[in-house]
DNA sequence: AGTAAACTGTAAAGCTTGTGTAAAGGCGAT
DNA sequence: ATCGCCTTTACACAAGCTTTACAGTTTACT
C-alpha cells in the first residue's frame, strides 16, 4: 500500500432500494466507481468473484443472506474493509462481541457526512496499518483501571459494574485523560450518531457514570467543561 | 488564525412567503446575511451556482421541485449543512426512513429557540469536523501559557480558572500578540455575532480576565487601544 | 482652559442556557 | 412478562453571559 491511499471501487449491498440509489448518487458525485447488490447473496459473489473493490458497504437486515454471513464468508479469503449498516446501535453488542472483521458500523438513519467521516476514517486506519492495529491497551490512570479484554474497570481495585455504553463512555475519556473530549466526540464514537439539538444522552451516561465511580472512591474524577464536554482529571 | 467558523450566510428555501419573511428578518437581525427563494428549482440553482451558503434551511413541501429532490441533487456537488423543514406527520416516517444527507430536521411550526438550538447544534458539529478539533497549538506568550487540548491556562505555573468565553478571548488575543484585535472581531469570532451600539459584553470578558490574570500575576498584560480594542503586550 | 461628548472599567443585577439527576418511557433480549 | 439499559422528559439549580449603572478617563470642540 503506498503513502495515500485512495478510494476507487466501492461495493454497497443493501436490500433498501432507494437508500442504494442515493448511495449510488452520492458516492458517484464524489468520484468513486460505484457498483449495488441488492441481496446477500449477490453482493458476496460480486464481492468474492467480481473485481476488486476498495470498500463494501454492508447492510445487516438482508434477504437470502445477512450481512453477518456475507462478511463471515468474505473473510475466509478477503481482507477488503467492510463498513457495516445497522439498524439503529441495537446491533452494536453483536458486532463488538463477533469481532467478525468489520471496521467499522454506521447505524440507520445516518446522513452523507457521518457516511463520508467513517469512510475517511477508515482509510486512515488502513494506510496507517499495514502492520496491524494492536489490541486495545489496558488503561491505568488515577487510581482507575479500565480492561477493554476483559471489558473490566477497577478503582481502587474494586471492580466496577459499567454498561457497555458507560464502559466506551469511561475508555475515550481515559483515552484522552487531561483533555477536553466535546459530547459530539463522544456521542460520535461511543453512540454512532451526531448529537443533536435537546440531546441529553451523553449528560446521563456521564452522570451515571460518576454515580458509580464515586460510590466507591471520592472526589469528582470528571470535569465538566460548560458548553464543551467533560474531561478525566489526571492528578 | 482563522480556524474559527461562524454562520454568516443562510439560504432558506421555502414557498411560504410569511414564514421566509419571518426568517429572513429574524436571522438577519442575527447577523446573518440571508438570501430566500421560494420554490425547489429556484433554490437549488440558486444553492448550486450562487455564492456560498454556511447553511440551508430548506422546506419539504414546494411547487416544482421538492425537498427530497432539492437535497438530493444538491449532495451530488455540495455538503452544505442542510436543515429540512417539515410539515408534521406526513414526511416524518419517510424521512427517518431514508435519512441521507440532511444535517437535522424541524417540524413545522417551530419556534424561534428550536430553531436557534438546532441551528448552532449543526454548526457545532461541522466547525468541530473542519476544525479537527484537537489540532490547535499550545501558546506561551509573555509567562502565560494557553492548550487548547486541554482548555487550560496557566500564568507562571498558577493554573486559571476561565470560562470557554473567557479562554477563546484570550486566545484570540494570544495568536495575535503584539497586534491590535477590535472589538469587532473578538466579538465575531467569539460570540459569533457583530459588535451592537452600546455593546459592553466584550469590556466585561476582558474585564474579567484581567482580574483573573492579576490575581497571580502583577502588570497588566492586556492593553487597551482606545476606540479601537485590545492587544497582548508581547515584553 | 473649560466643557461636552465619547469611551472605558467594573460592580452588581438580570436573565438565559447548560447541567445534574430522578423518574418515566421504550425496546430488544432473555 | 421481566429485565437491563439506552433514551427521553422534567425540573431545580448553577454558571456565566448580558445588561445596567455609574464613576473615571480620554478626546473633541469652543
Amino acid at each position: 500500500m503506498s503513502k495515500e491511499f485512495h478510494l476507487q471501487s466501492v461495493l454497497v449491498i443493501d436490500d433498501d432500494i432507494e437508500l442504494t440509489d442515493m448511495l449510488s448518487t452520492y458516492l458517484s458525485g464524489m468520484g468513486y466507481s460505484v457498483n449495488v447488490k441488492n441481496d446477500g447473496e449477490a453482493g458476496l459473489s460480486e464481492a468474492i468473484s467480481g473485481h476488486h473493490y476498495d470498500l463494501i458497504l454492508l447492510d445487516v437486515m438482508m434477504p437470502k443472506m445477512d450481512g453477518f454471513d456475507v462478511l463471515q464468508k468474505l473473510r475466509a479469503s478477503h481482507t477488503t474493509p467492510v463498513l457495516m449498516l445497522t439498524a439503529r446501535g441495537d446491533d452494536y453488542d453483536r458486532i463488538l462481541g463477533l469481532e467478525l472483521g468489520a471496521d467499522d458500523y454506521l447505524p440507520k438513519p445516518f446522513n452523507h457526512r457521518e457516511l463520508v467521516a467513517r469512510i475517511k476514517a477508515i482509510v486512515r486506519r488502513y494506510t496507517l496499518s499495514a502492520a496491524g492495529g494492536g489490541t486495545e491497551q489496558d488503561l491505568l490512570i488515577n487510581d482507575i483501571f479500565l480492561s477493554p479484554s476483559s471489558q473490566q474497570v477497577k478503582v481502587n481495585d474494586i471492580a466496577l459494574e459499567l454498561t457497555t455504553t458507560e464502559f466506551m463512555v469511561l475508555r475515550l475519556l481515559m483515552l484522552n485523560a487531561a483533555q477536553r473530549v466535546t459530547k459530539e466526540q463522544i456521542s460520535l464514537k461511543v453512540l454512532g450518531k451526531p448529537l443533536q439539538a435537546f440531546d441529553r444522552n451523553i449528560d446521563m451516561h456521564v452522570s451515571n457514570l460518576r454515580k458509580k465511580i464515586s460510590a466507591v472512591a471520592p472526589g469528582d474524577k470528571i470535569k465538566t467543561l460548560r458548553g464543551v464536554g467533560y474531561m478525566l482529571l489526571r492528578e
